[in-house]
DNA sequence: TTTATATGAAACCTTTTGGTGTTATGTCAA
DNA sequence: TTGACATAACACCAAAAGGTTTCATATAAA
């Protein structure tokens, strides 16, 4: 999988330490924003915007519920900048590259 | 593997598309600044900047060489990098997420 | 030894990033 | 219906990012 200019999004969005932390949260499941910014030493508006580059970058998908606003982790987004790391997996996990080939043309 | 304070610095070097299109092209071998800047509409100078932060990662290793400074990938910083995003595997590849954890305990 | 080459390094500029505080709006609850 | 709550939507700011041009320095080659 060749590096593309579409990945750009993602990997912006994986680029600040905040948004990793949030990535990292929401997989434990959806949350409003209020209860987000909560577990951070920063205003809710300055969440709010990770949030939305989170969003761009396809990392998380919101979901209106009532007065709150639910984010949700889409992991589909993050398996596109896995995809193109381990395009270079080659050079540090030979017997893992052998076995996914394998499995993949199973 | 969790999200480590210690990751910034290559996730960093991983969020500009220019700075991946270096990666991408040193991981056919290594190659001196001039060389890596034919390549790009960009001036030489712009592109040491990238360099420099891809060495700051420890994405690349530089090595001089007479009057010139060859610029090798080092893919264990990618692995870093790799290793962090594959925690979330679980999300979009049971099948390989099995394989791998039986290949891990062998 | 002179000249050309490969790079380093500094000064500068514009845009983006990552924050803040304030105000407006829609929804739930008393 | 009134008040509290969850969020959106500014306007604003300092610092970092991503470029440029210019000049200095070290090495190779003529």
């Amino acid at each position: 999988m060749p590096a593309s200019h579409q990945d750009q999004p993602v990997f912006r969005a994986l680029a600040d330490p905040t948004r990793r932390a949030i990535i990292a949260m929401l997989s434990d499941g959806p949350r409003p924003i209020a209860d987000i910014a909560a577990e951070f030493d920063m205003t809710r508006p300055a969440i709010a915007k990770h949030l939305a580059i989170l969003k761009e970058g396809g990392v998380i998908s919101v979901e209106a519920q009532g007065r709150e606003r639910i984010n949700r982790l889409n992991p589909q987004a993050l398996k596109t900048a896995a995809d193109w790391l381990n395009t270079f997996d080659r050079f540090w996990d030979d017997r893992l590259a052998a076995l996914k080939s394998l499995v993949e043309t199973s």
